[in-house]
RNA sequence: GGCCCCGUAGCUCAGUGGAUAGAGCAACCGCCUCCUAAGCGGUAGGUCGGAGGUUCGAAUCCUCCCGGGGUCGCCA
């Protein structure tokens, strides 16, 4: 996916409202180097889809580099440091850049005037929560099907991480400028759902005074015990003693509902709202399995055969069967795949095909899965799948989420569903609050396994990002709420207009410089689909806040409010709203409340 | 054995084909008559698992190898 387009883009003009500086600085490099061509100075036809402004490692070296000389002497025939030369030249005459210099192999630093950091701080103000929203998606329709779980029991702490993913990702692509779509597959089609029929009928009998046992093969879990009671309620004793074929069907249509039930109320509590919840059993009887796979049949993708064992271990049970099969290896897989077993019933596979067919014909330009990392070995026959049905138009991109490892006060918090030490969602967010459970679920890349200390995630100190973050926003409410007290005019308005030369302080610059980065980590993050580049982004940004609030211990002439200079006390105050403003943006795309206060 | 993910400071982990690879913890040295010290600054710590390759330039892309995890035809 390449970010923009190029050159003599109309639409640059209007990006330059974003305030995103760094696309601000790469557009005006790209017109500069047009100009050169128009000059003579480059030969026509240059390629500079490879030519970045970033900002540099090194702050040493300025606010932005740009690698453009370096990309393009090869092709143009000329020394970088000549082409980075004549650049330099050309950019010098920009008012937002002070020093425009040569620098090692042919880089070209440049280094911004204060003014162009102060607008950075204006826009954040006048944007307000809006305040590095990109356009980046241009209104694509994206489908985020996450959590999925099967409607058998309540959400665990595995299904915990992957709804938060899901969920932040999901609004990252909303704030990226994509048409997002939340979306849940309920598997209640497959035996799975039979077996909680089976288990809730035992419920149901125990609720109705009977003696029962929970034999292998059920779920003896305790959340059925108020479905069967439920049940006993509405239907009486009537399936006492009758057989399973009068009962089956209506109790797993009972049992899926109570399930989702729980399972949307779990979700509820950790803020995680769905826009579809998207029924596997809605796709049996209606054709429309069929109708996906005659699409594949179409493109002879649909064959009869008998499939090589598994290369180097063999099942004990292996021996060679005839069944249907996708020949998804035309699509990249490595082996083809069986679509339905040997009794003629479907596997798992087709009504996946199905269901993702559907929302290609929903007309999605995008589609991402996330699952759990045990799902790894699903991810090529999916995009296989997507692939052929879409005929290669809709990529699915598919993120598996890694495991979450408990601990308690340092020591590991084994689960066991006999011992009863089974930690579900709830449990989770009732004991640290769905803010806290959101956050350090994104303090690791999705397919890092992650380490959930019940105690450490509560802790109020710097060790904790969740804490660190927080209390950045929270001492810059408790500014505002002191300069308010002092008669000082803090809204968002009048510190967007205020004049902000007096921020000439390096430690105050680097505080805009952070702010700065914030629409281009946003359009980073949504491009790589990773959340939490933004929690990674947030505490530093949180770092730059703490770190300038003590240097005003060492010079006062840092401290934000300064007595009887209320004009500059507005100043820096709208530096650090700024900040807040971008923190609370930040918080919103994770779905984490910011807090104005600790105490 | 095939496929997928991971391997970066003593530990836990970031890192967008760019320059001398970063942060936190742990260790050591400092900073509160002052907006929340629930914080900040500094010192020290590295063959980016290994070897090739592509490139002006590789932790990042490709190939092979080593180590850890996941997964592997009628469970979803």
């Amino acid at each position: 996916m390449t970010l923009t387009d190029p050159v003599v883009n109309p639409a640059a003009r209007h990006r330059m409202a974003d305030m995103n500086l760094f696309s601000e600085l790469h557009h005006l490099v790209i017109g500069s180097l047009n100009d050169m061509v128009a000059e003579g100075a480059l030969p026509d036809g240059l390629d500079f889809a490879n030519v970045a402004v970033e900002p540099p490692r090194d702050p040493a070296h300025g606010d932005m580099a740009t690698n453009a000389a370096m990309v393009l002497a090869k092709p143009a025939g000329l020394k970088p440091r000549d082409i980075a030369a004549g650049l330099a030249d050309k950019l010098a005459a920009d008012p937002r850049i002070a020093v425009a210099e040569v620098a090692g192999p042919g880089f070209l630093n440049l280094r911004l005037e204060p003014a162009a950091w102060h607008r950075v701080v204006a826009a954040a103000l006048t944007a307000g929560a809006g305040f590095g929203a990109s356009r980046m998606g241009q209104g694509r329709k994206v489908n985020v099907e996450y959590v999925s779980a099967n409607p058998t029991g309540p959400l665990h702490v595995g299904h915990t991480r992957g709804a938060v993913f899901g969920d932040a990702l999901a609004s990252l692509l909303d704030f990226a400028g994509y048409a997002v779509t939340r979306e849940y597959y309920i598997n209640d089609g497959g035996a799975q759902v039979d077996v909680l029929a089976r288990s809730v009928y035992l419920r149901y009998l125990e609720a109705l005074g009977q003696q029962v046992a929970f034999e292998d093969g059920t779920y003896p879990g305790d959340y059925l015990i108020p479905v069967g009671e439920a049940l006993a309620e509405e239907v009486g004793a009537r399936w006492v003693d009758q057989p399973e074929s009068v009962w089956l069907a209506e109790i797993r249509d009972f049992a899926t509902m109570k399930m989702m039930d729980m399972i949307r109320a779990d979700l509820a509590v950790l803020g995680v709202e769905m826009d579809v919840f998207y029924s596997e059993k809605s796709l049996y009887g209606t054709g429309r399995i069929e109708e996906a796979l005659s699409e594949l049949e179409e493109q002879g993708l649909i064959y009869t055969g008998v499939l090589e064992p598994p290369k180097g271990k063999t099942p004990e049970d292996w021996e060679p069967r005839e069944q249907t099969l996708f020949r998804s290896t035309a699509h990249g897989d490595d082996v083809d795949r069986p679509i339905r077993k040997s009794d003629g019933s479907w596997t798992y596979f087709a009504p996946d095909i199905a269901y993702h067919y559907d929302k290609i014909d929903r007309g999605f330009d995008e589609l991402i899965d996330v699952f759990g990392a045990d799902h790894g070995g699903y991810v090529k026959r999916m995009k296989a799948a997507v692939s052929a049905l879409s005929n290669g138009r809709v990529p699915l991109d598919v993120k598996l989420c890694q495991l979450v490892k408990l601990y308690k006060n340092g020591a590991p918090f084994k689960m066991s569903k006999r011992a009863g030490t089974f930690v579900t969602l709830r449990d989770v967010v009732e004991q640290v609050g769905p803010d806290v459970t959101r956050f350090v679920m994104l303090t690791r890349k999705n397919d890092a396994p992650l380490d959930f200390d019940f105690d450490k995630v509560l802790e109020q100190s710097k060790d904790n990002p969740v804490f660190y973050v927080q209390y950045a926003h929270a001492r810059v409410c408790s500014v505002l709420r002191k300069a308010a007290a002092a008669g000082i005019a803090v809204d968002d308005a009048g510190l967007a207009a205020q004049d902000l030369t007096g921020l000439a302080h390096e430690a105050e610059i680097a505080l805009a410089k952070k702010i700065g980065e914030w629409p281009r980590l946003v359009e980073i993050a949504a491009r790589h689909h990773e959340p939490h580049r933004v929690a990674f982004y947030l505490y530093e940004l949180a770092s730059e806040l703490h770190a300038l609030w003590n240097r005003g211990n060492d010079d006062p002439s840092l401290r934000f409010l300064q007595e009887d200079a209320p004009e500059t006390s507005r100043t820096k105050i709208a530096l650090i709203r700024a900040t807040a403003v971008v923190i609370s943006a930040g918080l919103g795309i994770l779905g984490v409340t910011p807090v104005e206060e600790m105490r």
